[in-house]
DNA sequence: TGCTGAAATTTGATATATCAAGCTCGCGAC
DNA sequence: GTCGCGAGCTTGATATATCAAATTTCAGCA
């Protein structure tokens, strides 16, 4: 056998050879949480197969999709509309904190010296980039932050439930993290689950977490549903 | 006008007329869910279509869903397979007691009395069933209980969310609610969770939410995936 | 016997056709 | 003028056809 001569290597994942499907999905989202596509506009099959130049099976499979996220409703034989407004956008939010806030406690009980040092390096990163102002490493930064912490959890089922959560772009991101003064305060709230972490503390972990992602979630949906209303007037 | 003469009607609800692709999604999360379909099995198109006599179209959006809900995993070009074992039974369980805490806290912060006494009345009606050992009828007041406490959050997100992490049947119910040790556990539970509604306490609302569904949610996994080993050997 | 590779098969992905439920709008009766 | 009603249109729901990737099968060769 040749592969015992060689080194290993990984094997493909197919998964990221998305179909139509997929694309017109994350178009769809990325357009309905942007706020691009109002809450209430029609989703009309037909119309979206021609615009996006696929047929009405992927858009139904799409739609489908987006409707179990809760960001469309079909009435049968009527159409889909979309779902998406400021309140909605900050029950997400609240989700978001709640399970990151349980993800977070699992964390602290179940991390390891070496999960826990790259996240301390992460860390480190963070108030570099944070002192220097560089949003996009920060936004890099912070993904792999909260991605290390759900790997240390085990969790893989939440991790994928989370990021069904997500109501800000990265635009938004960017915009949010361009304030300095916010930017100092996600570091803070950062080094705090760490420093529960490094305890091994998953109550502190918890409380440290949710604190953060519902201070955040506000701040974004805050932003964002600020902005269109001013654009709307 | 003739509708000032009678009474108002309420509206009807067109999502109640559903689809095959509803009644499929239904069909296969209840095989899944109680381990009929066990995780790992492929779910073929065609073959469901012919089983189930629809065509592929609306199995295909059948197992979009299950796919978005985390139950299969699609490969590409390969196949749809069931995800469903202990561990992430367990994380669904997890997952829903995290966002139960979540709508209890904001229910202690909102609940109005008519709402909070409604719940009271379902704590009264669920002692009396628990004495009587009625077990469908304490499945029945369980929800109404849950719903209950739902609708005073005014939270339809979390609500639909949190009934997407459902990992039990009405069967596997009925025969924890047949322990009646099971059944006075619950209602000590619920009764702890409705006096800190009633006493617009956010915190404990929580805590009391959490630990009930943390326990109810073990218990119920526990017993499941037992049974299954059991029949298994 | 064991390996290679091409043909046949399977299967999901996509496109298209067909059907029926709702909606729109205008004609006509009162 | 208003209400009733139906023809025609729109649109989602479902079924079927087509395409291509992945797998399997098996003949042919070393």
């Amino acid at each position: 056998m040749s592969t015992a001569a060689r080194a290993r290597l990984d094997p493909v994942d197919p998964s990221l050879l998305r179909g139509l499907r997929d694309h017109v999905h994350e178009a769809l989202r990325r357009a309905i949480v942007s706020g691009e596509i109002p809450s209430g506009a029609a989703l009309n099959e037909r119309q979206l197969a021609e615009e996006l130049g696929v047929s009405t099976t992927p858009i139904k499979e799409a739609l489908r999709r987006l409707e179990n996220e809760g960001l469309a409703v079909t009435e049968p034989r009527r159409g889909t509309r979309v779902t998406f407004d400021a309140r909605q956008a900050e029950e997400m939010a609240l989700a978001r904190a709640a399970l990151e806030g349980m993800i977070a406690r699992l964390a602290a009980q179940r991390v390891d010296d070496a999960a826990l040092a790259a996240i301390q390096a992460t860390v480190e990163q963070m108030r570099a980039a944070t002192a220097e102002g560089d949003v996009p490493r920060l936004i890099a930064l912070n993904e792999q932050f909260h991605d290390a912490i759900h790997d240390a959890s085990g969790c893989r089922y939440l991790h994928r439930l989370i990021e069904g959560q997500r109501v800000y772009d990265h635009t938004a991101r960017s915009i949010i993290l361009g304030d300095a003064e916010e930017r100092g305060r996600a570091f803070a709230e950062h080094a705090a689950i760490f420093e529960a972490l490094a305890r091994r503390d998953p109550d502190a972990a918890e409380t440290a977490m949710r604190d953060h992602v519902v201070r955040s979630g506000r701040h974004h949906v805050k932003a964002a549903f600020d902005r269109r209303k001013e654009q709307a007037s």
